[in-house]
RNA sequence: GUGAGAAUAGCUCAGGCGGUAGAGCGCAGGUCUGUGGAACCUGAAGUCGCGGGUUCGAAUCCCGUUUCUCACCCCA
């Protein structure tokens, strides 16, 4: 009888989700690699002000979706929402900003969010992400967006659509939201009862609005690309510039914002063109200027993304998108013991194999042969030994080929590098 | 945080307007005492998510609760 689930929100990853973890998070490490990213590893939780001072007192994630608790001393603790605060505060702490920069990092690892689930959103969940720390130049954009790109190329996605925008340095977007403020106020109770409040805290998640009342009135908003300053302006131009030298396909979408509120100058999404869903946001990120600075460093320029695990996971299910397993090629061989009565030569065999770095496993339960044959089959094996009395009696060893239908009579105490010829 | 639907065998699901719990796949055994993906036969497995109520009797009706799903909200 069940008596207990794991906890709303939360998932038991097993089976056929492991072969798809490994596979994503093996694809990241070896392409951030080639792009010269190291990992670092940060922890779960952290003070509680890392985040709200960085994401911002008003957003969503702060004012309703963090797992904040006091620890022992009632000092107040949140674990993490997202991993831009924790890698920045871990840079300053340590002063990693003195090395050559850009530096360039990556993470993978659990996030926690209280949010009410939905397929493709827990509330703890698994994110890999990058922060190229130390450039303020449109090169490091364009780099970073080409390495995501990239990424899900990889992974085997086809329909991906990157959307960039730029919501300004902070000069240009102070003014910026004056004037959206000055257009949007007439309009008055015909906003939706989310977009007054936002007029009030977080103007520019305006833009996050799907009603349609609200969306019509935005249509004829001032665009913030009319208002970047000359610096802004060029610095999006030039990482456009670069993504098309990059062939890489992206949509200018100038009613794009985020929810975080350190991000400045360019941000982008990855989109899946092939799933009709609220969650069809892959990933996020932008560039943040002014956050490690507002973190007790010097002030330089960073940029940073952030995908998530399981939701790529669950796209990747969804689109059949196969998975190449590392050593699925790889031979494997499955040892049928006939009787408890040969566990010891059994051993012996086994020892040899593993020793050898034979990937190999036994019945350890006694069974009709045949089955065991079938059940080798299904689970992938590519060779079957059997051990029987003519087998301990004499030594040799049949070898069946279960790709090929062939198989090899050997001696295995006297033809040991022939048989391991055969195995590996 | 709001609104709606769902939960039955390991998995996918049927059933049900109250009267002993069903199928397919999988699992186990056999036909088959040592060799191929099959077929056939047999079997095990469930207090029908959990708790309470109504009733002679609840998997079925009612209430609560937990989890999932969907739409908001927001995001990864």
């Amino acid at each position: 009888m069940l008596i207990y689930n794991s906890p709303r929100g939360t998932s038991d990853y097993y089976g056929e989700d492991i072969k798809y973890i490994d596979f994503i998070t093996d694809t990241a490490k070896n392409i951030f690699k080639i792009y010269n990213y190291k990992e670092i590893i940060t922890p779960h939780f952290e003070h509680t002000e890392v985040f709200t001072r960085s994401i911002g007192e008003n957003s969503e994630i702060v004012q309703k979706e963090m797992f904040t608790f006091p620890d022992k001393k009632g000092r107040s603790l949140t674990l993490r929402p997202e991993g831009t605060a924790s890698v920045v505060r871990a840079i300053v702490e340590h002063k990693l900003y003195g090395e050559n920069l850009p530096l360039k990092l990556f993470y993978i690892g659990d996030m926690f969010r209280y949010e009410r689930p939905q397929k493709g959103r827990m509330r703890e969940f698994r994110q890999v992400g990058i922060e190229a720390i130390g450039s303020d130049g449109p090169s490091i954009d364009a780099e970073v967006i080409w390495m995501i790109n990239n990424f899900f190329k990889n992974l085997g996605f086809k329909n991906l659509l990157l959307y960039v925008n730029s919501i300004g340095c902070r000069e240009c977007r102070e003014k910026y939201i004056e004037i959206l403020e000055d257009y949007l106020k007439p309009f008055g109770k015909d906003l939706c009862h989310d977009c007054v409040n936002r007029l009030d805290k977080n103007t520019l998640r305006v833009f996050d609005c799907k009603t349609s009342g609200c969306k019509k009135i935005l249509e004829n908003a001032p665009k913030i690309s009319n208002y970047l300053c000359r610096k802004c302006e060029i610095h999006l131009r030039k990482v456009f510039g670069l993504l098309k030298v990059l062939d890489i396909p992206y949509v200018h979408a100038e009613n794009l914002v985020r929810g975080f509120d350190y991000y400045t100058r360019t941000i982008f999404e990855v989109i899946s063109t092939d799933i009709d869903s609220a969650q069809n946001a892959l990933g996020g990120g932008g560039r943040y200027d002014n956050l490690i600075e507002e973190f007790g460093g010097p002030k330089i320029s960073s940029i940073g993304f952030a995908t998530g695990l399981e939701r790529t996971m669950l796209l990747m299910k969804d689109l059949d998108i196969d998975i190449e397993e590392p050593g699925k090629n790889q031979k494997k061989i499955y040892v049928i013991n006939m009787s408890a009565d040969f566990d010891e030569y059994l051993f012996g065999i086994l020892k040899f194999f593993r020793q050898n770095k034979i990937i190999c496993d036994t019945n350890f339960n006694i069974k009709n042969v045949s089955k065991e044959i079938k059940w080798a089959q299904a689970q992938g094996y590519s060779h079957i030994v059997v051990i029987g009395e003519n087998e301990v009696d004499t030594n040799k060893l049949i070898i069946k080929d279960l790709d090929n239908y062939t198989q090899t009579e050997l001696n295995w105490i006297n033809e040991k590098s022939r048989l391991l010829k055969l195995l590996r």
